[in-house]
Formats: C-alpha cells, sequence, structure tokens
DNA sequence: ATAAGACCTGAAGTTTGGTTAAGGTCAAAG
DNA sequence: CTTTGACCTTAACCAAACTTCAGGTCTTAT
C-alpha cells in the first residue's frame, strides 16, 4: 500500500524510531518519561504511541544538556509549557533565554580558568602564595610564619 | 616552648590541618588517597602524617577539577610524577600544559554552543530542519517527504 | 500459524565523587 | 586519670543519568 503525505505526517511514531531519529537510547527515553520530561500515548497492545512533537522536546533536552541544565531543571521548565503541549518558537526563545545565562556563566568561569592556568604555565607559580589559580583554595599562608627561601 | 622556624616548615600535618588549609573534607582526603592522589604516612598511633607538599597536590586536584578532568585521569598525571614527590613547576607546566587543551575544547563547544543558541532566540528555528543547534541530532528529515508549511 | 524482533515492566546495576554512620582508638588538657 | 575532641576503619548511603537484566507481551512478516 502507498502512504498518502498526510498518513506520514501524523504517523504517530513508535519508541524505536524516536530513539533512531533523536539518536537517544530506547532505555532513555523511557527514563525521560518516568521523569515526565516527555509523554506518550499507548496502542492496543501497551506500547508507547509518541507524537512527531517528541522529537521536539528532545532536541530541546539534548540542548539544555549540553549547557549542563540538570534533568530535574530541564522537566520544569517543560512542565511549565501550559497543556503539556511541545514547545514552540516561543517556549523556546523564552527557554533559551533563560538558561543562556548558566552558559555565559560556565564560559565566563572557564576562560577565567584558562587565563589564570596561562599566568601560571608561565611562572610555575602554584607554589607562590600569591597565585591566583592557589589563593581561593589556600588563603592561609602556606609556609608558616618567618621568612624562607 | 617556642617553635624554630625550621620547626614549624618541617612539621608533619594532621589530616585536619589539612583540611582546614586545602578547603577540602577530611572525608574528601581519604577518598583521595584511597584512589592514589595523596599519600600520607602514620604517625606511631596510626594516625595520618602530611607533608606540607600534599598542599600542593590538592590544589593541583581543585584545578584540574574545575578544568573538568575526571580524578582517575588526576590519579594518572600524578602518579606519572617520578617517585612521588610533589609536582614542582616544571611538573605543573606539563600537566596543564596537557590539560589546557581539554579546557580549550570546552570552551570552544560551549562557545559554538552559545553562538548557536543566539541564532536560534532570534528565529526560533529549533522548529526547522536546517537549524545549527538541532541537525546534529536529527539529520533525517523531520517531517516526512512532501511538502507541508 | 508461528517465529523473529520490537516492546513491556520493575528492579537492580553502573559511574563519579564523595558523605554519613557505627563502633572503636589516640592525644592532649585539666 | 579521665574526658573531650580528633582520628581510625569499613560499610553503607547519596545524587544524577542512565543501562542492563529477567521474564513476559505485541506485531509483523512469512
Amino acid at each position: 500500500m502507498t502512504l498518502t503525505c498526510a498518513d506520514d505526517i501524523h504517523k504517530a511514531l513508535t519508541v524505536g524510531e524516536v530513539a533512531e531519529r533523536s539518536g537517544v537510547a530506547v532505555s532513555a527515553l523511557h527514563f525521560y518519561e518516568k521523569k515526565g520530561l516527555i509523554q506518550s500515548s499507548r496502542s492496543a497492545g501497551n506500547q508507547r504511541r509518541y507524537h512527531r512533537d517528541v522529537l521536539r522536546r528532545v532536541a530541546v533536552i539534548k540542548v539544555a544538556q549540553r549547557i549542563g541544565i540538570p534533568l530535574a531543571e530541564i522537566a520544569e521548565a517543560l512542565a511549565e509549557l501550559p497543556d503539556g503541549r511541545s514547545p514552540t518558537a516561543r517556549d523556546w526563545k523564552r527557554m533559551s533565554a533563560k538558561w543562556r545565562g548558566h552558559l555565559d556563566e560556565r564560559i565566563n568561569d572557564l576562560t577565567m580558568l584558562r587565563d589564570q592556568l596561562n599566568e601560571c604555565i608561565g611562572c610555575g607559580c602554584l607554589s607562590i602564595k600569591a597565585c591566583r589559580l592557589r589563593n581561593p583554595f589556600d588563603s592561609l599562608s602556606e609556609e608558616g610564619p618567618g621568612p624562607h627561601f
């Protein structure tokens, strides 16, 4: 039989199809469902059937994870979407704006760390009291009182 | 009694002292020792005594962790130091140079992600086939064949 | 009709980086 | 000399994010 375009577009996806298309393991999809990140309906025989929108949700999840957002927080953000619909462009704008701050912070942290590391590679200062890298961790004098070399 | 400078400098540190100076919990120090990241000798009564150099090792560990290096890998790097001595400026130079690549990569990844995110915030393109963010995950067409809005 | 392959559930296991608890010892001050 | 606080060990526990396993069901192609 030949499928019409409409058939193909609206066909519900099985868990295996979602796994293949999204690049996420079946077990992970089960897991996400348990955690409330995605939803499915069931076939007559109790098998999961996904709306195509789930692909968008999974894409959002994966991007958020790359940013470093924990699943629990992603779940919250997705749960705030009214009536469980999938994120639209508007929703996505809101979510990504919210998470951008997190990303900026992490990039900043790492960049500062890199700068400090560059200083230290040049001077071997990890052993020196004033080192910017070391100091945050050992603000008390390392060598005890009195002069030394 | 008064301590001479030499007494003070060469005094072995207890685990509590190392914890306080390094900002790492006693339990974490025990843990690091079990994993081979640090070493201690024992007092007559079987209590740990640390050489002051342990502070430098712990500082290295903490920096490496910020970079995102797993403990196992940090352990390997520290283990490569001949005869278990503490990292010198030279060693530190080598280690940090090695880890800088990792750091650069991570900064790069995140920066690219941010750029892509910025694009997407502007266009809401997470739903569009060509999206740079989405594509890596769903390189097959999302909507199936045929035309659609 | 039947066999293969996809799917189901719940429970347990995995990794990383530790912390907490339980039961006992050590060290130093009064 | 006794008590308090630091220390010891082993084992169990924690969180995140999954995977794996065991035992059973569905779907689909032949």
